[in-house]
DNA sequence: CTTGAAAAGAGCGGCCA
DNA sequence: TGGCCGCTCTTTTCAAG
């Protein structure tokens, strides 16, 4: 990971449409090598996959929701099955276990509050909770995937 | 919006590594329309890019912070430039202005304690603020770019 | 929407420095 | 390692049913 690798992941953080051809200009490199480290980046890991990225409110999906959650003591058991439910519910884009008073943080995105009643309810009931704090989204300040990359211009889309 | 155009957004928010022919077979269409579709779905900005995904970890990033923010009472002009600064961040992978009793909710991923303390320096530093509550991730349990599509059967990846 | 096909371009691999 | 030059396969566009 030197620093053309950096540059090479700066770009497709941002953008997977681009070609190789250009790419490999914008790092300085002719198209082979660069094929072979965006290969490599792949095979190592570093790069877990291309997606595309959808706008949810162009598909109806309005309300963020975080979610702070206080478990109950429960055996590790119990909180595996815990996981494994959250995790297979479809409106959470992220969950985290956590240190300190909250032990379990959602960020849930569903359709708006009718919405956010149903999976909130689909919550409590399946699994008894000691504490859960809902706190809704007004608005959608910032949102990105990109990663800080040690030593790297933020952003440099164009 | 159909139900094929829910198919494609299924599966190219899951990967868009695969090729037109395989997407167009899943999906019970040929080629041409099933491009076509996907232009639409562009143009729309319902598809708003295609990026990588990288692995936090394999680049030396293993701490995840959520933060809330009181802000003391200030102008919207002055609230106007806390939200530019806060988005240049570039540890700021999210950031809502809340409703409630916690004013903004950040998302931010360090390398350690050592850098989250230098951003959170950072933060308050230059910027008056009433309460930053730290909140620090134990472990990542799930973490997708993938909303939930209206009647979309979750994850047909395979 | 389908099939079919063609041109343009990209991915991919070998081989040499 | 990186660079050049092919071969192959997609993507993209066009007709016509």
């Amino acid at each position: 990971m030197d620093a053309v690798d950096i540059k090479i992941l700066t770009i497709l953080q941002a953008d997977t449409a681009i070609s190789i051809a250009e790419l490999a200009q914008r790092v300085g490199l002719s198209q082979t090598p660069c094929w072979k480290r965006i290969q490599r980046l792949e095979a190592q890991g570093v790069i877990e996959k291309r997606v595309a990225l959808v706008n949810p409110e162009k598909i109806g999906l309005g309300l963020t929701v975080f979610v702070s959650i206080e478990t109950a003591d429960h055996s590790g058991h119990w909180l595996q099955r815990f996981a494994e439910f959250v995790s297979a519910m479809p409106e959470v884009m992220e969950f985290y276990r956590m240190a300190g008073d909250v032990d379990y943080m959602l960020r849930v995105v569903v359709a708006d509050m009718a919405a956010y009643d149903l999976f909130y309810k689909r919550l409590i009931e399946t699994i008894p909770l000691k504490n859960v704090t809902s706190r809704f989204a007004m608005q959608r300040v910032k949102s990105t995937t990109a990663y800080a990359l040690p030593g790297a211009a933020p952003a440099l889309t164009a």
